[in-house]
DNA sequence: TTTAGGG
DNA sequence: CCCTAAA
C-alpha cells in the first residue's frame, strides 16, 4: 500500500510515461573481448601469489628447487575445459575501465578487482611491493607449452622449470593471500577492468560510469603490469629465455580465437578453480627432538614447512581448426589461462580433505605440526570470494557436459588418459587415498561420467536438471543508486528500459534481475532496518525508493481508472 | 521478447 | 535468482 504522503512527498519530476515504440528498440549485438591486458597477468599472477606466500611467511627458509632433467612434473597447467565458439567475433573489445570509490569488503571481493586490478592496487600502494621478496623465478609458470594434438581434441600441458619451496616461519598462520592480502588497502581506487562478453565475468558494474571512462586507462594498467614483470627475477638460462618469449607472445598478439568464456567461467564460480598443492617436508622436521614422547605443547620454535609443489587449474578442452595457427591456439591458451585466474581469489585450506573455516585455530590446533601425518594431504585452493557451499560438489555438469559432447569418445578418451597419467597424479605427491581424493576433487565431474573407470552417476535428463544456477551477485550501492534513479526516471513497468538507460554495461543485470532487485528494494524499504539483512543500503536510497514505488503505483492506478471508467462496484464496497 | 508475479 | 503465463 501506498500511502498518499508518499505521493505528496514524491518531488522529482516524472517524465509521461511515453514509451518508446518497441520497432523503435534498437537491439544490441554484444560482441565482446578480452583485451590483450588481460593476458598479461596470468603468469604474473604465479608469481605474484607465491611472492605473496613468501613475503607473508617471511620466508627465511625460502628455497628453490630448480627441478632437472624436468623431474618436476606437476606443475604450473593453467588450463579448462573449454570450448571455441565460432561466431564469436575476432576483433578485440577494450576492457571497460571503472574508477570505484567506494568499494566495500564484499563487493571488492566477490569478483570486482580481478587479479590484475589487485596487481594494480598493490603496486600503486607499494613501491616495489611485489620484488621485495626474491627469487620467485622459479614459478614462472608453462614455460614450456606443449600441445599435443591428438584428433580433434587438443591436450595441451604447460610446466613450469620449477617450483618455490617455502619455509614458513610462522607458527599461528597459514601464509594467506587472499583478496586481502592481495588488495591491501588499495581498494580505495581500485581499476577495474568487466568484460562484457561474459555476464558471469564483469562481477561489478559501474552503471553509466564505464562509458565516460577514458580508454586511456586500460593502458596504465597495462603499465602497471608491465612494471611489475620489470620486477621478475628472470633466470639466464635458455628455458627462461623461452619463458620471457612466451609471455611476451601474448603480450604482442591480437588473438584470433575467442573462447566461449561463460561456460568454463560457471566452471569456475562454483567448482575450485586452481588448486595449490602443498606438502610437508617430512625430512626437514628441524625440531622433531624438541617433542617428548606423549608431549602435547608444542615448542615455541616449532615451525611448519609448507612447501607448494604446485599449482594446478582444471583442465582446459580446446576445440580448433586444424588450420588454425600454432600461434592462435596458444593465445587462446592464454586467454583462457588469464580469464581462468582473473577471478577468484580467496586462499582455502584442507587438511585431510577437510576444509578448515576457523581462520583463528592455530596450525598446530588444526593438526598441521611438524610431526603430524595430516601433512601429506594438505591442500590449498584458491577460491571464488563468495562463499560456495561445497568445495567441488556443484559442478556444473550441464556446462561441461554440454562442450565435451563435442568431441568425439575415443578422443575424449584420450583426453581423460591423458589426465590420469600426467596432470592429474603426479608421480608421488599424494599417498593413494589421497590421491583419489584428488582425482575426485580435480576432475570435472563430467570428465568423471565419461571415464570408463568411474561410476555414472546421471543420465542426461538428470544433467539437464542440474542446469547451472547463476552466480549470486548482489547488488551494490552503486547499482542500487542507479536503479533507483532509472526507476525514478522511467517508472517500474519498463524495465527493459531501466536496464538499457543504466544497466547497457552490466550485462550480468538482465531486466529480470532488475525488477527482482526493486521488487526486493520495496520489501526492504518498508521493513525495519534490523530486520535487513546483506549490505545496508542507505535509508536516502531507500526512502527514494519507496517514493518511486509510490508515485508510479499511482500513475498505473490512474491509468486504470482512465481505462475503465465505469468504477468497478467491488472497489467501492473495498473502500 | 518483455512484463508481471509467484516460488 | 528461477520459472512461466501472458501479452
Amino acid at each position: 500500500m501506498v500511502s498518499h504522503k508518499c505521493v505528496e512527498e514524491f518531488s522529482l519530476q516524472f517524465p509521461a510515461n511515453a514509451r518508446a515504440p518497441r520497432s523503435a528498440r534498437k537491439r544490441r549485438s554484444i560482441k565482446k573481448e578480452i583485451s590483450e591486458n588481460d593476458k598479461t597477468c596470468a603468469i604474473d599472477l604465479l608469481a605474484t601469489v607465491a611472492e605473496n606466500l613468501l613475503s607473508e611467511s617471511g620466508c627465511e627458509n625460502m628455497a628453490i628447487d630448480k627441478p632437472v632433467n624436468g623431474v618436476e612434473e606437476d606443475h604450473c597447467l593453467v588450463t579448462q575445459k573449454h570450448s571455441v565458439k565460432e561466431e564469436f567475433p575476432v576483433e578485440d573489445k577494450p576492457l571497460k575501465p571503472a574508477t570505484l570509490t567506494n568499494v566495500n569488503p564484499y563487493q571488492g571481493s566477490l569478483s570486482p578487482c580481478g587479479f590484475s586490478s589487485v596487481i594494480n592496487g598493490k603496486v600503486e600502494t607499494e613501491d616495489g611491493g611485489f620484488s621485495n621478496s626474491a627469487g620467485i623465478a622459479s614459478c614462472q609458470a608453462g614455460q614450456e607449452l606443449k600441445p599435443s594434438i591428438d584428433g580433434d581434441a587438443v591436450v595441451l600441458d604447460a610446466r613450469p622449470n620449477g617450483v618455490a619451496s617455502l619455509g614458513s616461519s610462522s607458527r599461528t598462520k597459514v601464509p594467506s593471500l587472499g583478496a586481502d592480502a592481495l588488495c591491501g588497502g588499495a581498494l580505495d581506487d581500485v581499476n577495474m577492468f568487466s568484460r562484457d562478453d561474459d555476464e558471469n565475468f564483469s562481477g561489478y558494474i559501474c552503471p553509466r560510469v564505464t562509458k565516460k571512462s577514458p580508454r586511456s586507462v586500460p593502458r596504465i594498467g597495462d603499465r602497471r603490469i608491465r612494471k611489475i614483470l620489470a620486477s621478475r627475477h628472470w633466470k639466464g638460462s635458455s628455458r627462461h629465455s623461452d619463458a620471457k618469449s612466451w609471455r611476451n607472445y601474448y603480450l604482442h598478439h591480437q588473438r584470433s580465437y575467442p573462447i566461449k568464456k561463460r561456460k568454463y567461467f560457471d566452471n569456475i564460480s562454483d567448482s575450485d578453480d586452481y588448486r595449490l598443492h602443498s606438502k610437508m617436508q617430512r625430512g626437514s622436521r628441524t625440531f622433531s627432538t624438541m617433542k617428548g614422547p606423549g608431549a602435547s605443547f608444542v615448542s615455541r620454535d616449532s615451525h611448519v614447512k609448507l612447501r607448494i609443489k604446485s599449482f594446478r587449474v582444471p583442465e582446459l578442452f580446446v576445440e580448433i581448426p586444424e588450420t588454425a595457427t600454432v600461434g592462435s591456439l596458444k593465445r587462446m591458451v592464454m586467454e583462457a589461462v588469464s580469464t581462468l585466474l582473473s577471478d577468484g581469489h580467496r586462499v582455502g585450506l584442507m587438511v585431510q580433505g577437510k576444509k578448515v573455516r576457523d581462520d583463528n585455530k592455530t596450525l598446530h590446533q588444526t593438526g598441521i605440526s611438524q610431526d603430524n601425518t595430516h601433512l601429506d594431504s594438505l591442500d590449498f585452493s584458491l577460491e571464488p570470494s563468495s562463499e560456495a557451499p561445497h568445495l567441488l560438489s556443484s559442478n556444473p555438469l550441464g556446462h561441461v557436459c554440454e562442450e565435451l559432447a563435442i568431441c568425439h569418445g575415443s578422443n575424449m578418451d584420450a583426453v581423460v588418459k591423458s589426465e590420469h597419467d600426467s596432470a592429474l597424479f603426479p608421480s608421488d605427491s599424494f599417498d593413494k587415498e589421497t590421491a583419489t581424493d584428488e582425482f575426485k576433487a580435480l576432475v570435472p565431474a563430467a570428465l568423471s561420467e565419461l571415464s570408463p573407470q568411474l561410476p555414472r552417476h546421471k543420465s542426461k535428463q538428470q544433467q539437464q536438471q542440474t542446469a547451472q544456477r547463476r552466480m549470486r551477485r548482489p547488488f551494490s550501492v552503486t547499482e542500487v543508486e542507479a536503479l533507483v534513479q532509472a526507476v525514478e526516471k522511467l517508472g517500474t513497468g519498463r524495465w527493459r528500459d531501466v536496464k538499457h538507460s543504466a544497466f547497457e554495461d552490466a550485462d550480468h543485470r538482465t531486466y529480470v534481475d532488475l525488477k527482482d532487485k526493486w521488487k526486493t528494494l520495496v520489501h526492504t524499504a518498508k521493513i525495519s532496518p534490523q530486520q535487513r539483512r546483506g549490505e545496508p543500503v542507505p535509508q536516502e536510497l531507500l526512502n527514494r525508493v519507496l517514493n518511486a514505488h509510490g508515485y508510479w503505483s499511482q500513475q498505473h492506478v490512474q491509468l486504470h481508472e482512465t481505462l475503465s471508467l465505469p468504477p468497478k462496484p467491488e472497489a467501492v464496497l473495498l473502500l
